[in-house]
RNA sequence: GGCGGGUUGCCCGAGCGGCCAAUGGGAGGGGACUGUAAAUCCCCCGGCUCUGCCUUCGAAGGUUCAAAUCCUUCACCCGCCA
């Protein structure tokens, strides 16, 4: 079992670095608690985190039982890790709103409810906030050789640039304290993390070892990259977020539909659950017929529903796929628009009140920023009305231009689209 | 502490009194081609009540008919010396 496990893992390409490999196997051969932590630095996480908890739920499919973490404290502190900047503190307040926003999320990757190796959810607030500051200075702090500490990439980096505060500099102890503290309650003998993360774990084995004796164990994942080399996850509105207020189930879905041939190994390999031989026969496809998009649509299908839903999942691909047929729009049976339409921002008219003019009404749904911008994309002949190119600039709507009587549908571009609704 | 250099639009980076909303590159956007892909080619890329007007060149003052460009003060960064 642990075996098939890493070697998965290693497959995928989910395996930057890890402690030694043959007692990582060895401790893998009986089931582990294993944890992995967020720092609410948001109000919610994006692919880059989901890619990290995808590997904790494939621990939890091999047998074991994944902890969450999810930084309370830390997230208070700021992590120096791939930072070039100190950061700006957060209130109190905010932070534990992130949590539980956070938690919410994590509850749909990990299982719960599993007999046998139900996930645990834990917020290192709890053991965090009573620790005095002698406590933590007598305690912990004299196992930390600032030697060491200082010779960590994510500190070393920021000496040598804008400094680091004592703040920061402190992160990599509370995480090793959390290490402790899982190793402590929960027998927790594997801490898993992005590839940045690998210094922080490190703390933490030492703590264990100098505190208890005990020996535990560190993996870390590689940051994910895009064939082309740039950022993977970001769009240019920004990045793939898992909460739907940020970024809609609908946007979610076209991500990985949209997503670059080249990609869909890695990506299959990376998020998606199916075993190997499904996503090696679903590489293949893109390969053998890519007008297809059989692997990006089974992709797409696939993580929506996990971080959305199963009924979300489908009817955002209804949506999608009625917007985008080559038929009539104005054919769409009433049904079939409306719920299309709903997964699209909206913007509201009034009936009876005059209709704004084509270009103020691209500017008012979103789908450009600003009516300077909504002139240009309309002179250059990307703005069109319910799948029509309009090119004139003072054209405004009617009428007769809507789509049973209450929809306008808006797009800018190939497939940026906004639905206006008159309402009485 | 002393001397010198820097801070420009999303990012990098020119400009160094009027011709500057500001050269160039990247990112981004539109079009063509396609498959709601990539590559490629063409075009665009501060805002608005758009033949004009308004706000931008670290911050605040000042000189001038006119400043991103000159002067003063402040903040931050980077070198060299102590």
């Amino acid at each position: 079992m642990s075996k098939a496990l890493l070697e998965d893992l290693e497959w995928r390409g989910l395996i930057a670095q890890s402690t030694d490999r043959k007692e990582l196997e060895t401790a893998l051969a009986k089931p582990i608690s294993l944890y992995l932590g967020v720092d609410p630095t948001a109000p919610s996480m994006h692919l880059g985190n989901l890619v990290v908890f995808l590997v904790l739920r494939r621990f939890q499919l091999a047998g074991h039982r994944p902890i969450a973490l999810v930084g309370g404290a830390t997230g208070l502190v700021g992590d120096p890790s791939g930072k070039n900047d100190e950061r700006t503190l957060n209130e109190e307040k905010l932070v534990a709103d992130w949590v539980s926003k956070i938690r919410k999320q994590v509850e749909k990757i990990l299982d719960f409810k599993d007999k046998g190796v139900s996930a645990k959810l834990v917020n290192n607030l709890d053991w965090t906030k009573s620790v005095s500051a002698l406590e933590l200075l007598r305690d912990i702090g004299k196992h930390f050789s600032v030697n060491q500490m200082l010779a960590k990439d994510s500190v070393a980096t920021r000496l040598s640039s804008t400094g680091i505060s004592y703040t920061e500099f402190s992160y990599q102890v509370l995480q090793a304290y959390d290490y402790l503290e899982l190793y402590r309650r929960d027998q927790c003998k594997l801490q898993i993390g992005g590839s940045d993360q690998w210094g922080n774990i490190v703390a933490g084995l030492d703590l264990i070892r100098k505190v208890e004796g005990g020996s535990a164990h560190a993996l870390t994942v590689p940051l994910l990259a895009k064939s082309d080399g740039s950022k993977f996850g970001k769009t240019a509105s920004g990045a793939i977020w898992l909460d739907e207020n940020m970024t809609s189930a609908y946007e979610f879905f076209q991500f990985w539909l949209n997503s670059d041939d080249a990609d869909l190994p890695k990506l299959l390999k990376v998020f998606s659950m199916k075993d190997r031989a499904e996503i090696e026969r679903l590489i293949e496809t893109v390969k053998v017929n890519p007008g297809a998009r059989e692997a990006h649509r089974e992709l797409a299908r696939e993580m929506t529903a996990l971080i959305h839903g199963q009924q979300v999942a489908k009817s955002v691909e209804e949506a999608a796929k009625a917007l985008f047929g080559q038929g009539e729009i104005g054919d769409l049976d009433l049904k079939t628009l409306d719920s299309a339409l709903s997964q699209l921002p909206k913007t509201t008219i009034k009936k009876g009140d005059p209709y704004p003019s084509w270009v103020d009404l691209l500017a008012a749904t979103g789908v450009v920023d600003s009516k300077s911008a909504a002139r240009r994309i309309v002179k250059e002949g990307g703005g069109y009305l319910n799948n029509k190119k309009v090119e004139s600039e003072d054209f405004t709507p009617s009428k007769n231009d809507l789509l049973h009587g209450k929809y306008l549908l808006l797009r800018k571009g190939k497939r940026d689209l906004a639905a206006v609704e008159v309402i009485s």
